[in-house]
DNA sequence: ACGTGCGACTCAGAAACCTATTA
DNA sequence: TTAATAGGTTTCTGAGTCGCACG
């Protein structure tokens, strides 16, 4: 035995368990087991991949009719379960989670399976340094953006005549790779992409405000040192909310009017406001507002009669909530002007920071004003009072020649520091959790365009690697050290499922979990390779899917599963996101479990994009670009709530269908009347859709019937005004101009046309209902996915980005539409 | 040398808000 | 035409990830 493999299981490996535990004994025998065994299971190609995802999370299949789907959709409860709040959904665990029993067999011990990590420690790949340019991070020029600003200003004038749309990614394409090469800048301007010159031109029709929408094109030269974030900063620090001023509605404690200092009044506001939703009957919510509660009023107002919760009448405060509610809500449009103007001022003053001379937007300028802490899930602390912050303790992050902003009157800042090494512009420490909360500038801006552009280029980069990678954590499966085989499993889950690699929590915090920290219950076996997923992740949010799994995985979970462990245990007890983040550096730097969520993502992506058909409409172009989308959202387990009325909403949608249906069948019969010889040709002409029932013919007719009566009536009010004789509701049939064949057929043709969208629109719903894509699409795919696909199938890029995507996307939408991620 | 907690950043869904559409 | 509603956008702030300093 090496001396490696000593210093191994003398540190931790299985060697003194194994003396007093027989079911440590198997997991060897299987560790040996394994090794025989030929599992020469591939990893499979992620677009095959997440089809196994989808046949599970997903059971709506796009091959249904759109009927069955709704009808599906109430009745049976196949999906159901898709159909709830998402915290409310339950598992199905009933399946018995069976433990193999493995066969026995002699223990042995192996020495050359454990250096093999150690000694990988192969030198780092240096793509991404090469990669970088030398030309330095240049400021531009002020005159020279004057000069584009102008330029821009008559190729705007210029491109309002023309309209060509289809130049736009040719001309991008060139842009791009001349600006890499180019050192002066005079070049440049002219390259100002026709989408840019399209922004702007919507922009400035607008507003005139946009002036200082010189954009900077960070991404034309790349930064050598990015620890350096700036060299001149300047803002006005944070805004704060105003202090609170009393209403005076008083609260009832025992049933009587009770008097509080605006103090403790505040407070009672807070838990006020949330009454009449879940925050206000979350038991852990109530307790930790009342425990805090008190103590504001034990400090405040010693002499409060206030002692439980159970004697408070908050109601009072409610209805005065709602009533203020209400009294915004009718505002007059001037009233509502002057607060629209008040606040227009505030974002002026304090939304915009000079960075390195260059005006960028600020993001959260607002100091989170004083509340109950809306801690999400299970979460211990929820509904704790977080404070209000005053400037004593933020601090001010800002460039050492700038002018210090003025802190609120009678006020002192905390402290004022300049680091250039972070990007934040402000930052304090929340009481709650006892955590920092910063300010900083906006996603469209360059510092967070920049990062945003690393990522993505990073998980690129993983894509070179990620054959390699895959190999070694397959081989590594069988592994004879526990924690190699921990750890290639949990990365073989990272990989396939997109899991987030899981620190390890307090447990002042809410019990959620990641890939390293799944616990025993979190993961079931289901013979002969099925492992079934089920666990809160982020936010609380359930991840739960059934996932067919390599034998050799399988047999993993089934050893790491093996008793003595229980519930509660850890699944992956050798393992934590350090080790797996420390073993993904030698594969590749900067390599970190949340990169193969980004790789994954966006390579899903532009795979499922590539089903687009290239002729088809507009609107189904954007249908594929959705599905897309979704795909990446299911992998992501990106969630929403299903809103309350989705069904209503559907059987509305579903209706509109429906009477078109019924419309076109109508027309279809005048037109048969018109020339019978039709019927040979067409034949689904005259045919009424099944769908249509004698109901709803009735009740269409009958709204018809209304609408009729409704315009006679109107038309006999004028008459009776011009003193012309009344009209009878035959006389307005009599008075149809008989239609011609062109005409029925134009109208047949849209009636169709109308369908098909309203359809269209349908399925796209109903996919969507617990899906959330805007997650993926602003933090996982890259938007040059996006912007090449456009330019390929002629989709204007407004469709898919909205104004604020364009912007934080603005350094992606140059590629060209060969850009392969 | 290693575990731990701090610090700074990305990612997350809900809620508020704003605007276009429809009854 | 107007008010209600739906749908999209923006804001808000909580919840993760991960590097690194520190003891």
């Amino acid at each position: 035995m090496s001396n490696s493999d000593q210093s191994y299981f003398d540190s931790e490996e299985e060697i003194q368990e194994q003396e007093n535990n027989p079911e440590l004994i198997k997991t060897n025998e299987i560790v040996e087991d394994s090794d025989s065994d030929s599992d020469s299971e591939d990893d499979v190609p992620i677009s095959q991949r997440r089809t196994k995802l989808n046949s599970t999370t997903s059971s709506i299949s796009d091959a249904t009719l759109i009927n069955d789907k709704i009808n599906s959709h109430s009745s049976s409860s196949s999906d159901s379960d898709s159909d709830q709040p998402l915290s409310k959904r339950m598992p199905n665990n009933n399946s018995s989670q069976k433990i193999l029993d493995p066969k026995k067999r002699k223990i042995k011990k192996e020495s050359k399976t454990t250096a093999t990590n150690e000694s990988s420690d192969s030198e780092d790949d240096i793509a991404l340094s090469k990669r970088r340019k030398t030309t330095p991070l240049k400021k531009v020029k002020k005159e020279i953006k004057t000069e584009i600003k102008k330029e821009i200003e008559t190729e705007i004038k210029r491109e309002i005549k023309r309209e060509i749309k289809t130049e736009e990614p040719k001309k991008a394409t060139k842009r791009t790779r001349v600006k890499k090469e180019e050192d002066d800048e005079k070049p440049s301007k002219k390259k100002k992409t026709t989408a840019k010159v399209k922004e702007e031109k919507v922009s400035k029709k607008k507003k005139k405000e946009e002036e200082e929408d010189e954009v900077f094109r960070w991404w034309d030269n790349e930064k050598e040192d990015d620890s350096i974030k700036w060299t001149t900063l300047e803002h006005q620090g944070p805004y704060f909310p105003p202090e609170y001023v009393s209403h005076g509605i008083k609260m009832k404690y025992k049933g009587e009017p009770i008097d509080l200092v605006p103090e403790c009044e505040e407070v009672a506001n807070f838990y006020a406001q949330v009454i009449g939703t879940d925050w206000g009957e979350n038991p852990t919510f109530r307790k930790n507002f009342f425990k805090d509660f008190l103590k504001v009023i034990k400090k405040k107002q010693p002499n409060c009669p206030i002692k439980k919760f159970e004697d408070c009448d908050f109601t009072p405060l409610t209805e005065y909530f709602t009533e203020q509610k209400e009294k915004r809500k009718a505002m007059t449009k001037e009233e509502k002007e002057v607060i629209k103007k008040e606040k227009q001022e505030i974002e002026d003053k304090y939304g915009w920071a000079l960075l390195d001379e260059r005006k960028e937007k600020v993001g959260n300028f607002r100091i989170e004003p004083p509340g109950l802490f809306r801690g999400r899930g299970e979460h211990p602390k929820t509904g704790t009072l977080k404070y209000r912050v005053y400037p004593e303790s933020v601090t001010i992050n800002i460039g050492k020649n700038a002018k210090i902003p003025e802190p609120p009157e009678g006020h002192k800042w905390g402290k004022i520091i300049h680091d250039n090494t972070v990007t934040w512009l402000a930052m304090w420490k929340e009481n709650v959790n006892d955590s920092f909360k910063y300010v900083w500038l906006a996603a469209g801006s360059s510092l967070k365009g920049q990062s945003d552009f690393k990522k993505f280029e990073k998980a690129r980069e993983l894509k070179k690697h990620i054959g390699k990678i895959r190999e070694e954590y397959t081989l590594e499966l069988k592994d004879k050290l526990m924690a190699t085989r921990q750890r290639a499993t949990a990365l073989y889950f990272i990989d396939k499922l997109a899991l987030r690699a899981g620190n390890e929590k307090g447990d002042d915090v809410a019990d959620t979990v990641g890939c390293c920290s799944l616990r025993y219950e979190h993961v079931t076996l289901e013979p002969p390779n099925r492992v079934i997923f089920d666990f809160l992740g982020k936010d609380s949010i359930r991840y739960y899917n059934e996932v067919e799994v390599s034998k050799q995985v399988y047999k993993n979970i089934e050893i790491f599963k093996r008793a003595p462990k229980k519930e509660g245990d850890m699944l992956f007890d050798r393992l934590n996101t350090t080790i797996l983040n420390k073993y993904l550096q030698k594969s590749m730097k900067g390599l970190t479990a949340k990169v193969f969520r980004t790789y994954n993502a966006s390579y899903t992506f532009q795979e499922e994009l590539k089903k687009t058909v290239k002729n088809s409409t507009m609107n189904e172009k954007l249908l594929a670009y959705n599905r897309a989308n979704r795909q990446v959202a299911i992998l992501c387990n990106h969630q929403r709530a299903v809103s309350k009325n989705h069904s209503d909403q559907l059987k509305r949608i579903q209706d509109k269908i429906l009477t078109s249906k019924y419309q076109r069948y109508l027309v279809s019969k005048e037109m048969l009347e018109l020339d019978p010889t039709l019927k040979k040709k067409k034949p689904e002409l005259g045919r009424l859709s099944r769908g249509i029932t004698k109901e709803f013919i009735k009740s269409y007719e009958e709204k018809e019937l209304e609408k009729k009566k409704a315009k006679l009536e109107r038309d006999n009010e004028k008459r009776k005004i011009d003193g012309k004789e009344l009209l009878t509701l035959e006389d307005m049939e009599k008075a149809k101009r008989q239609p011609s064949m062109e005409r029925l057929q134009k109208q047949y043709d849209t009636l169709s046309k109308r369908i098909k969208a309203q359809q269209v629109l349908l399925i796209d719903k109903d996919e969507n209902k617990a899906t959330a894509l805007g997650t993926s699409k602003i933090n996982y795919i890259d938007p040059r996915i996006s912007a090449a696909w456009c330019y390929k199938y002629d989709v204007p890029i407004e469709k898919i980005f909205n104004k604020s995507l364009r912007n934080k996307f603005k350094w992606a939408v140059e590629v060209d539409e060969n850009f392969v991620f």
